[in-house]
DNA sequence: ACACCTTTTTAGAATCATTATAAAGTAGAT
DNA sequence: ATCTACTTTATAATGATTCTAAAAAGGTGT
């Protein structure tokens, strides 16, 4: 199993959940924007067991704090997460309720004049809210 | 009152409570970065009386929707909303918790060049993440 | 001022995402 | 196989937000 290595590597040892939301998370060529609850939909769905929703939320942390998923800053009443977590940005289609992918190249250069003292820019994100 | 005419031209009533609410909000130069519970808490400190927190939400959703207020795109558990309607964007100090506004100029232009079939954008916020 | 109708306020209950708890299970080392 | 620390799990607890329905207040016409 690929994932097995992966997850050592980062402290987590690797159990059947967390491969098992790896084979969902990952597996995939496309990049994944989802909250907790699509996921454990997904799970449900495409493996054929049920993984307690608790565990998810664990995982789903663990990843994150790993880096190999983000949360998406963006107001609504569910945290989303991404598994693209290279520098990029998003729209968000307000009437749909739906992310799509801003590559980095699809948005100019952004330079942040402005800056404070003792403090480092750990990203920068933007995201760009569409109607019809 | 200042507010009477503001809040009669948007089609709400000027109740007691709006106006006392209109004072916190936009009594001030200073913009300000508040959630529900800010706001609960700045209002029973300043005016000597409380406001039913149902209310605080009606009006804050209410005035949100009549433009007066935004919310700031954030992962948080509360959602976040500003005095500040025009175009900006914000610092988020990771380790304070605290949002500091960047102005336009603070940031150079944004140029978004993917476009969507049959969308127009609506806003482009920038969120920048300090660590220390 | 009064009557009338609509909007607003309010306390409290309901909802829903998320986090905490603590008991049972599992991975990895010896 | 045993031990220990980490994980999973069902369930309970938390906490922000929304809903409800009854009481209060605004606005208009008389």
């Amino acid at each position: 199993m690929k994932y097995i290595e992966k997850l050592r590597n980062s402290g987590l040892r690797p159990t059947k959940q967390r491969l098992q939301i790896c084979e969902v998370l990952f597996d995939t060529e496309k990049t994944f924007h989802f909250t907790i609850n699509d996921l454990a939909n997904k799970i449900k769905k495409q493996l054929n067991n049920k993984i307690s929703l608790a565990t998810v939320y664990n995982t789903v942390h663990a990843f994150e704090k790993k880096g190999y998923l983000k949360q998406i800053p963006i107001n609504s009443n569910q945290t989303y997460f991404d598994t693209n977590v290279s520098d990029h940005h998003h729209f968000y289609d307000l009437k749909e309720e739906k992310l799509i992918d801003l590559e980095n190249s699809d948005v100019g250069p952004i330079n942040i004049l402005k800056k404070i003292n003792g403090k480092k820019i750990k990203s920068v994100e933007v995201l760009v809210k569409l109607e019809d």
